[in-house]
RNA sequence: CGGGACGUGGCGCAGCCUGGUAGCGCGCUUGACUGGGGGUCAAGAGGUCGCAGGUUCAAAUCCUGUCGUCCCGACCA
């Protein structure tokens, strides 16, 4: 492509709108153009990129044996309410209603494809013949974000890869979900991007049914926990930590038990700023219902308290906060001023109270707390589990490492569904018994858009954008450095055509600007190979190979510039297939 | 949805407090010079100051409303 014939609007200051460093490149790369809040147009060099993360995305995802088709971006609104999703999307879901004849048509447009697909399934699905099967589709979804940011990072409107399996037996649902797994690995080394993935939440199949591939980044929206020791990576909510039962003993600095009237003062950081102290001296005091029965969960008062390490602790099988109701009824007080001191119900804590001395809880009494609280004297602990979520400087469940919490863009989850999806649509198989069984799914996805934010965000410098030649939207730029100089011009433009016979994705910079601009926007746009040709280079029959992140060029012959730069492409491409 | 900020040529900003009919840099057009890291000179084009209403002889400027965008937080199969 010749620049002069292309559209690459790039922009020397940044706009006002853009924070991130990905918004900011692309931007000024003249990659994207917002539209409105969450909505961008891919111009023509971001496109290409685009369209070259979805082909390696495609290649692997054929390569893992799934088959791609397409699927409507509109849909019936009936779908969600069939399954739930109508209320657990609630507001992200873009719904409206269109007038066909006399009546009207309740839409949505998909937010992913869980349900259109399972009802595919449902229809052409019978036996357990047809298992195991992986489809898939590279579309654009629709979600109205609350609040879209960060560019292309968070819009209300992207491109996706989901793929969905279906089986007969757990076994296949487990050979899908590595396959899948195996897949994500190769597309994001392919792509260049430096991931993670993380053990996330534990859907209804338990264990290991869910990982997020995450790429650390600073403006990351996500926490993960990682330790470099192991390698072990969570997310905050799964994270286990490998704090163990401290010693229960009562402080030898304990002070006495002393009632203080906190009227109306009831949260954690309302009273530690009346009392002047730190939450972290403080112990939450949360009731829940555990499989109906009320229990007093104690959690340091900085910490969060984790709903599904709390349930596993208790073994239950539903928790719940417990309602105002409940509360009165245990701790004579209303929301707000629990304490574990005379609660009347059992008491579980994590393995971090008991270590708090002279801790200040509620006083189980309305507009009133306890200071001086301490383990053995004024409540009894026998032992301590892990309730809270992980954070940084945790030790490491797996090894003696400490945990790194770290921000991470989220660029693939994968997730053993179950029958969740199968069961409220009706999608069942009959096995080799004539028996009836809903099928048994797994869904994957790939934030395609995502994918090439999070690699604007993590490659680049002062200069510009990084791409890792897959992902490049050229490959090489040639730089003549005179366009009116036809000594310079017919060697650039023989290049630049032999180049292209060889199949590498070319951009001639033919426009008439001094070598200056025309470098820096080279660099800006983030083309990992140059080739400059100047006068200088003409009178010695050579021009200038450089990449990107070099600092010196490479004189190479005028006549053997085209083969040798196919080479290196070649060779460079090598590295990401 | 709570909190904050900002809307003035394509982009970045000044002007607003203290009302008097809009300015700077970049970019753009034309010409000349220049030609290895965002050039120089000259001449130009381009803005109903987000929108609506109000106050006033007079509004970019003051008041009210509204729309939009960004940031922090809440939310995020």
């Amino acid at each position: 492509m010749r620049w002069t014939k292309s559209f690459i609007p790039t922009l020397k200051e940044v706009p006002t709108d853009a924070e991130v460093p990905s918004h900011q490149l692309m931007l000024r790369a003249g990659m994207i153009r917002q539209l409105m809040a969450g909505a961008y147009t891919y111009l023509p060099l971001g496109f290409r990129a685009l369209r070259k993360v979805e082909n390696i995305v495609r290649e692997e995802m054929d390569r893992a044996g799934a088959l791609e088709m397409l699927m409507p971006a509109l849909q019936p609104l009936e779908l969600f309410e069939r399954t739930g999703r109508k209320e657990t999307f609630g507001n992200v879901l873009i719904k409206f209603d269109i007038t066909r004849r006399d009546h009207k048509v309740h839409l949505a447009l998909g937010p992913t494809h869980e349900e259109v697909v399972t009802d595919l399934m449902a229809k052409h699905i019978n036996s357990y013949r047809q298992l195991p099967v992986t489809v898939y589709q590279i579309q654009t979804k629709f979600r109205n974000e609350e609040r879209p940011r960060f560019g292309v990072l968070r819009t209300s409107e992207f491109i996706m890869k989901d793929a969905y399996s279906f089986s007969s037996s757990l076994e296949q649902l487990n050979e899908a979900y590595e396959s899948m797994y195996a897949a994500y690995c190769r597309i994001f080394e392919r792509c260049g991007l430096e991931y993670v993935p993380v053990e996330a939440e534990s859907g209804p199949i338990g264990g290991d049914a869910s990982h997020e591939f995450m790429v650390p980044a600073g403006n990351g929206e996500d926490s993960i926990v990682r330790c470099a020791g192991c390698g072990y990576a969570a997310n905050l909510e799964r994270a286990e930590t490998g704090r163990k039962t401290p010693p229960i003993a009562t402080s030898p600095d304990a002070a006495s038990l002393t009632q203080v009237s906190t009227p109306n003062v009831g949260s954690i950081e309302q009273v530690s700023k009346m009392l002047k102290c730190d939450p972290s001296q403080m112990l939450k005091t949360l009731i829940y219902l555990a499989d109906g029965e009320p229990i007093a969960v104690l959690i340091r008062g900085d910490h969060e308290a984790n709903e599904g390490k709390i349930r596993r602790a208790l073994d239950a099988d539903v928790l719940a906060l417990a309602d105002p109701g409940t509360i009165v009824k245990v701790t004579n007080a209303p929301v707000g001023f629990a304490g574990p001191v005379g609660i009347k119900c059992r008491v579980i804590a994590d393995h971090d109270v008991p270590l708090v001395a002279n801790a200040i809880t509620g006083a189980n009494a309305a507009d009133a707390h306890l200071t001086g609280v301490n383990v053995g004297r004024d409540y009894e602990l026998t032992e301590t589990f892990d309730l809270r979520d992980a954070s940084g400087g945790d030790p490491c469940p797996r090894c003696s490492g400490t945990l790194d919490e770290v921000h991470g863009i989220e660029v693939g989850h994968v997730f053993k569904l179950g029958t969740k999806y199968s069961q409220s649509l009706t999608a069942n198989f009959l096995d080799e018994h004539e028996q009836r069984h809903p099928i048994i799914m797994g869904c994957y996805g790939i934030g395609v858009t995502r994918v090439l934010a999070a690699l604007a965000e993590t490659r680049h410098d002062a200069n510009g954008l990084d791409w890792p030649i897959s992902v490049a939207p050229y490959e090489v730029a040639v730089v003549p450095l005179n366009v009116t100089d036809a000594e310079v011009m017919t060697p650039a433009e023989q290049i630049y055509s032999d180049l292209q016979q060889a199949g590498v994705d070319t951009l001639l910079d033919d426009r008439d600007a001094r070598p200056g601009f025309k470098f820096k926007d080279l660099e800006l746009i983030g083309i990992p190979l140059r080739i400059v040709i100047g006068g200088k280079g003409i009178k010695e029959g050579i021009a200038e190979v450089k990449w990107r992140t070099d600092a010196e060029a490479t004189k190479v012959p005028l006549n053997e510039v085209a083969a040798h730069v196919a080479k290196l492409v070649q060779d460079a491409r090598a590295k990401f297939a």
